[in-house]
DNA sequence: TTGAAAGCGCTAACAC
DNA sequence: GTGTTAGCGCTTTCAA
């Protein structure tokens, strides 16, 4: 890398005339500075990253934190951040937790050296079940910002962004009633997290307002160690009256609609299928699934806004809690 | 952030003091070493990531740039360099080139300002398509080192990490042969890439080799603006004896089969589909899709491995390619 | 056993 | 118009 002394040496000025030179001081001669700049742009000069962020206090890199980049919705959403963030100069440090506690903490603890200027975040799993916060708050008050998003906790005070999962539940469930639809099944295999939590009540009081819908609510719930196939068989073994399926994830809803084709049901006159996904995460399906989708690529943005806001003006405001709209896209496997 | 400077105000000793208590220097006696210790613990000290950049000129991170998250394949690896290198103690600063050059070289340009040790990437298919390699070349000018995996050059002399694509295909055309296949159609939609050149090359050797094998090789090319399902559907209309098709990508053979099924072709008695993955991408086909495993994890973790490697003894040795073995496996889709 | 000083690369207040 | 100096947080040589 050459340096600034360098520069220096070679022009036989001064390192500070230099730097001067190259911000286009007032103080520096116009001659100067061609000079300088001249030889700059020939040797290739970049001002070294660390000296600045040592100097500055900030280091124009973002921590993002995500539980698992295989899953569709965070590859977006890392996707949507890294968009972002690159065009408002940050780059990103990624840390995948993997779903486990132990890992969004040591990522946490090993950035909150200095290495990032802020967070954006979506809880793992297991933090989630354990209802651990301890290691956000301390960054929190470490005076690092956090934004944390899709997967977040009430308890935690810092800025958020959300897509509102009560509501867009509710809403396709009420749309599959209207279709006349009256034993409607709700799967899903994310159940213990926020999200999943309040999707299932999104779909449970839409069947409870309306006094047309006699059955009982049915939650297929699956965990990481079943076999999602084989519990979808067994559903529509045990539920062969199913005209209704919603799916609170982003996989089942596909395995759901493959098992009933298979099945021979038709779809969507026997069974209407709705999904929980940005886009048709498995694009091909036939007929193509309808789904609640959470415009992945705003909420991303939209956490890179709230960090970037919150680090240029630091304690100004209250932690804000931004939702992004959802659109129900109703393809073919609802009526 | 605790500094130095604020542990050997509080403890009434000089900053040298406090520094090499915190590395046990045989220096520094027990009682100051227990105080110092005590109180770096209390606080919470953590050294300040950017001074130790700077003072030792290595910022234990590394920058990855990938062409596109949103393709499992390049997902997983990302989840496989995240994993190695974060076990080995480094971060990664992931880029999303997006399959741009521009994006590419911009990201390489803005990383090579001390941000970053050295460089884990696979080619956007801009760069691949008009062969450019100066951005590269400069950075290993430079004396950072970078290890390309999967999209390579020849004419970069950097440490790599591929598949044997060739012979895979080879291998993989060669079982449909031996299955009684005689009217096997090449998908792909990455044959302007290196491995998608070679990987057809793989096929029409097989065919060529076989001198039982009479009909002519049969090549669907899809492009970024072609619309999958219609080429594929264009597909068994245009060659109804189709019997057996190997997709170079990691998408289209799931898509042949969802078409072929749904043409109600018997899979596999009618037609026999290998596809190129490292897993099940779409893990709920029926039948489940035989492919070509790349073992991705194997793939990320080699590069890891060579690029420390070559940080820890810089200029020692020639750049190594390592390729990675792959497996064809057997699923559902072939005899 | 401890401390002072220099230096990593950079910027900026303050001389000259 | 240019140079000197100090300082960001840290390590390390050298001196006390």
């Amino acid at each position: 890398m050459v340096t600034l002394k360098q520069l220096a040496e070679q022009l036989n000025v001064s390192v500070s005339t230099v730097s001067k030179a190259l911000h286009n001081s007032e103080e520096i001669s116009k001659d100067t500075i061609l000079r300088v700049k001249e030889l700059a742009e020939h040797l290739n000069y970049q001002p070294n990253r660390m000296a600045l962020s040592l100097k500055n206090n900030q280091t124009k890199t973002i921590g993002v934190i995500i539980p698992n980049v295989l899953n569709h919705f965070f590859a977006k959403a890392l996707y949507a951040i890294e968009t972002e963030a690159s065009q408002q100069g940050y780059s990103i440090i990624t840390c995948l937790s993997n779903e486990l506690l132990s890992k969004e903490k040591n990522s946490l603890q090993l950035l909150s050296n200095g290495s990032v200027d802020g967070f954006i975040m979506s809880l793992a799993e297991e933090t989630q079940v354990n209802n651990t916060i301890d290691h956000i708050t301390a960054i929190l008050n470490k005076d690092i910002p956090v934004v944390l998003f899709d997967r977040v906790a009430d308890d935690i005070d810092s800025d958020k962004v959300i897509i509102d999962d009560y509501g867009a539940s509710y809403e396709a469930t009420k749309h599959l009633i209207c279709e006349g639809r009256r034993y409607i099944v709700h799967i899903s295999d994310i159940d213990a997290l926020s999200v999943g939590k309040l999707r299932k009540n999104g779909y449970l009081k839409a069947l409870e307002e309306d006094n047309t819908y006699t059955n009982e609510p049915i939650f297929i719930n699956i965990s990481q160690d079943d076999d999602l196939e084989a519990v979808i068989d067994q559903l529509f073994k045990t539920h062969k009256q199913v005209d209704g399926i919603i799916s609170s994830d982003n996989t089942s809803g596909v395995v759901a609609l493959h098992k009933a084709l298979k099945l021979g049901y038709n779809i969507p006159k026997d069974v209407s299928i709705i999904g929980f996904s940005d886009d048709n995460v498995l694009a091909f399906t036939d007929p193509k699934l309808s789904t609640i989708s959470q415009h992945t690529m705003d909420i991303g943005k939209a956490t890179v806004e709230l960090l970037i806001d919150r680090l240029n003006n630091k304690n100004t405001t209250k932690p804000l809690t931004k939702t992004i709209k959802t659109n129900l896209i109703l393809r073919g496997t609802t009526k």
